[in-house]
DNA sequence: CCTACCGATCGGTAGG
DNA sequence: CCTACCGATCGGTAGG
């Protein structure tokens, strides 16, 4: 199916151009121009500028909510290796995530602001789903003694802003991996809420 | 000086626009509205909408920069206490300066990309000198043996990215005081990147 | 601070 | 996917 594929391209230009200037600041003629197609021939393959946004923020709503479903399926280890590891796993499954396509991460972390209101609701209701995953993951590492007594909706926000930061410096060819900022950011983020280790 | 009030009532209002909906988002007739008079007499007071944009950000950037010359002129404290009061220092000056007016903390984070070329490298410089500030703090208690063996810069920005996150949801009147928060984000921090007190 | 107005550009449609 | 075109709105100026 060619419309697909065209379909595919117009989404990348679009993320790449929304990731740079914002949603507001790009006309629907820039996006055309990136796939060398006139203005008004992007509607034979869109029905709106906003529909472009909506993919793009749809679709990696839902890489997040399939990454953090995955750490949640493999939920045995929170229980034989504690509530750390969860978190830790979730810490990793985001930024994996964010990583794996940078310009869509930051489209859906900076202009989901952009989407007219039912959209937008939609997605601050998932939003608030996915991080009450980070929530309970920190209401249990509490609840285990393994963590601080820290507020769970404060710090989750803390932590997940922190990890959403990526989407500003992160460059695939830059000095670090994605591997090493996996590593970093996990040891940073659990030893923000870890308790000191009790004696014995 | 009348001007100077009417100035400042223009201000506040593109702040709060430009917080709610972005700058390319927000028009000089939104602006006028909002002060109530016509659009096209804005330009009574201001030269242009870039103009209003760079005003805020400039001033938010000399409030942060002001802020953390404060807690570096009370550096012996460094000294006396060690490192990691520094850095819960520097923390909690910054969530200071967001929390004493969110509306353009917020401007100053999401919108300085939306800045002509050379305001924007001026801003660019700027922003980096002021994070090393914290790199340079996290450096200090690496070689203190005080913090673990991170990297500054990824740490660094994994930090402010957490503080800057607070323009999303502080809100004056919410559940979480200001100083509740800056109390919850210098713990954090501070536990992000210390070292296990060591024996003895 | 207003009215009147400018050229440019916006997202989108018609008709092929 | 193109040409031709739409009404609306944009930031900003002139002249008072």
């Amino acid at each position: 199916m060619v419309e697909t594929t065209r379909r595919r391209e117009i989404e990348d230009a679009a993320s790449s151009l929304f990731h740079e200037r914002g949603y507001s600041a790009t006309s629907v003629r820039d996006i055309a121009r990136a796939v060398d197609i006139q203005g008004a021939s992007l509607y034979a393959h869109v029905a709106s500028k906003q529909d472009v946004l909506w993919s793009i923020v749809e679709g990696t709503a839902a890489r997040f909510e399939v990454a953090a479903d995955a750490v949640e399926a493999a939920d045995p280890g929170a229980i034989v290796f504690g509530p750390g590891v969860h978190l830790i796993s979730l810490v990793r499954a985001h930024v994996g995530v964010v990583t794996d396509d940078i310009e869509r991460a930051s489209v859906f972390v900076h202009e989901w602001r952009a989407l007219d209101p039912e959209r937008r609701d939609d997605i601050a209701r998932r939003r608030d789903a996915y991080e009450d995953r980070f929530r309970a993951a920190i209401v249990d590492g509490i609840e285990a003694g393994a963590f601080e007594p820290v507020d769970p909706a404060l710090t989750a926000a803390y932590l997940l802003t922190a990890l959403n930061g990526l989407v500003a410096w992160y460059r695939p060819d830059g000095r670090l991996s994605a591997r090493t900022i996996a590593d970093a950011f996990a040891d940073l983020s659990l030893r923000a809420v870890r308790a000191p280790a009790g004696p014995g």
